[in-house]
DNA sequence: AACTCAATTAAACGTTTGTTTGAATTGCTA
DNA sequence: TAGCAATTCAAACAAACGTTTAATTGAGTT
């Protein structure tokens, strides 16, 4: 019978369970969830191919599980820099940026996973283009969403709510992009960009997006 | 025998493989390339299943035949309004930005397609995570990145090759990924935003992305 | 009217997919 | 050690996929 949520479960369970996770998350992020099979999952988990639906019933409950296990810690961590943020002075929009950047960036770094695989996997989530995941992802971004909107219109008074709510797009879509595509950059710009680190991106990113975030203040 | 590209075509014959061409492009907008099937396709064309194969050789080649078709005319437009931009004066850097994403907005209000369709289907182009996709796009990008990284370190003399790369990267990830899911805001945002139009999106787009493309200057 | 060849059609091909089944195995508890 | 439930396993399942084949159609040419 299958272990469902809350359940007890022996450590010798959740063994093949959790290597699944970690398994399913280094290909997924590689080529995308479509393309990975359970076959492959299963025997780079040295797991038999029952496995996954005995664990979490369908491979597209196993899909939830990593994206979930994934994006969520990132979200918390979002808002929690968000509270902390002092919303007057100068820098303070450049702090939403942060606040909205840096979450994805320390889970990158500190992962047991490779960074490069982790941002590939985290830019999937946010900027994919399949409906079973864009509702899963959208389901915990409205607050998130939210809360950004608030915090930016706060600090620049002269933005509306509208403009506010795009913004935030804006800046999704660049993080989401600049994190799957980066490594790529080197090969697109013929050996003329060679981004050094992860962090001389976020760096940049944070230059960029505080800009144009505060934009129109003078017009 | 299949028809190539080059020969002479009857009439009668480019008519069917119009039609499967406009009817994937909208497929492939709406679902991305690999959930869409071919009898789906054939089906909705009112062709027989065989008509992909024989008119393109495979579905990899009819996708192909689909993004080529879509992507390269708004590139080259890309690079003629580049061109005709006055490199000196303080709204050049708005201009290098209106450059590159104009010739979406314009080709999605002209075509014969909704807007939101092609943007979709350009965004899925763009940001795709699909390898063979990437390969393509990515043919025909790097002489379009170089140009606008060009332009934009003549318009903003401080801003250093590799950062200029990440900034045009910057603008191509916010672009796509708004494209995309900009009808989505008004479901995300809980009804607390509706964007009006595809052309407020894009003056929306413009002042973000001008004042991150020219940010740096007072450092 | 006979021939030609591009175009269409229906049917089947071989793979791969996610999922299910029932037996074998393991590990803990009494 | 006996027993029971959780887990693993090999095998098979039905469905969907892209592709191929061979026969048929239909318009244009000689």
């Amino acid at each position: 019978m299958p272990i469902t949520e809350g359940e007890s479960i022996s450590a010798s369970a959740t063994a093949t369970k959790m290597r699944l996770l970690d398994v399913s998350g280094r290909l997924f992020a590689e080529s995308g969830f479509d393309s990975v099979s359970l076959r492959l999952i299963t025997e780079n988990a040295e797991a038999n191919l029952a496995a996954v639906n005995y664990h979490f019933g369908s491979k597209e409950e196993l899909i939830v599980a990593v994206v979930e296990k994934l994006v969520r810690p990132v979200n918390q961590r979002r808002l929690v820099l968000l509270k902390q943020i002092n919303l007057e002075g100068s820098a303070a929009c450049q702090s939403i940026v942060e606040a909205f950047i840096d979450p994805v960036i320390e889970a990158a770094s500190r992962g047991d996973e490779e960074d490069q695989r982790f941002c590939k996997l985290m830019s999937r989530c946010i900027a994919s283009r399949d409906e079973r995941i864009t509702s899963l992802v959208l389901r915990q971004f409205p607050e998130v969403l939210a809360k950004f909107v608030d915090a930016l219109r706060l600090v620049c008074p002269w933005i509306s709510s509208d403009v506010a709510h795009m913004r935030i797009m804006f800046m999704a879509g660049a993080v989401a992009h600049s994190l799957f595509h980066y490594d790529k950059l080197v090969i697109i710009s013929e050996g003329r960009c060679d981004i050094s680190s992860l962090d001389s991106l976020r760096d940049e990113l944070v230059q960029f997006l505080s800009a144009g975030m505060s934009a129109g203040i003078l017009k």
